[in-house]
DNA sequence: GTCTATATTTGGATAGAC
DNA sequence: GTCTATCCAAATATAGAC
């Protein structure tokens, strides 16, 4: 699938196919100005300017500056997803869940302004529509197949395991923002998150 | 000491003390905002409004804006130290580091406006002045001592004490507002972090 | 589809009278 | 200290010509 039709309706014609591409600039642009000057920073001036319109052409393509971030909303989940398709898991369970906490925090580390969109609520009055929030109970139900295995696949655990790792993100992102103080102790979480989770089945036996 | 006179500088005399008592009256006004409107809602017209005020006269008051914030974020510390003076530690190091644990996420999830401020980076531009970046350091450092008496008290375990406890009250306060599906965790939470803690010591002798 | 022009709102901040 | 008046900037969004 072309990462520039991931979004909107499909394409019958050229004529649509360049509305399509335009539209994925636009977001490309908005991803830039929210990296350069934080998620909230991005205006419909600035956007427009960066690809070559006036403020009011944007509207041909977008009906609200929420969709814009409805958009990149889907199209970060979409690559999240994306990312996971293509990583080969290892057969070891414990070993499966530590690719994906890496994977995961590296994904979070790698674009704070993307993390924040997609996992915080810092955007006033920004909800994903229906088909974009269904993207991120996707990749929460992938997670889920991978602790599973591991033997920490029930509720609390799944609640802990998130908490953990968007605590780690957040720490890292917050605290020491392109270091690795926090991502390096990544290893060591998953070690002590499935340690307990051993432990917890033992005693209910 | 008195709440009111928690922040600027120590009072001469009655007049002083009007200024002081109005400065407060106008963060807990913003508090107020805060809590109805988020963060980033907190206008100068609408806190202006709420203390009956026209704006330009809250500068009598403070020089701008982010330094509302910056009394703000002071005040949310001291409450946080004060608490914590006011609680009675358990001897035992384990009960008394779930003491803790159960009383900074109350403390979080009772007021999410007071938790972006103090916990994370989400005002465009502000920073905490030095005095109140001080009081967050004293909180860090109060906590340490008693993860030390429970094993705990190396820099890392310290990091990835904080990532946990503000991994759960994120994730409360984002997907659970006024629930309490992962506060309730908080013993687990602490058993799994400090079980293995012990663990680490015992490989490295 | 894109533009110019403009509406509308809102924001933080300043000048100067009283 | 407080007010009125005002500034300036920025923001989203709409109308209507081309």
């Amino acid at each position: 699938m072309n990462l520039l039709m991931a979004f909107g309706e499909p394409t019958t014609d050229r004529r649509a196919a360049r509305h399509e591409a335009t539209k994925a600039e636009i977001v490309e642009a908005a991803w830039a100005l929210a990296r350069e000057h934080g998620l909230a920073g991005v205006s419909l001036r600035d956007l427009a300017k960066r690809v070559g319109m006036q403020p009011p052409s944007l509207y041909s393509y977008f009906p609200s500056k929420h969709a814009i971030y409805d958009a990149m909303f889907a199209q970060g989940y979409e690559a999240l997803l994306e990312l996971r398709r293509r990583t080969e898991v290892p057969d070891d369970p414990r070993e499966a869940v530590r690719v994906m906490a890496r994977q995961f925090l590296a994904f979070c580390v790698e674009d704070p302004a993307r993390y924040q969109l997609l996992f915080q609520r810092t955007i006033p009055g920004f909800e994903p529509s229906e088909e974009s929030y269904a993207l991120a109970t996707e990749v929460l139900g992938a997670t889920s197949t991978y602790l599973d295995r591991a033997g920490a696949g029930d509720a609390e655990s799944r609640d802990l395991w998130t908490a953990l790792l968007t605590g780690l993100a957040d720490q890292q992102i917050s605290n020491d923002p392109g270091g690795d103080r926090w991502v390096r102790l990544v290893d060591t979480a998953v070690d002590m998150f499935l340690d307990s989770r051993g432990q917890t089945r033992r005693r209910r036996r």
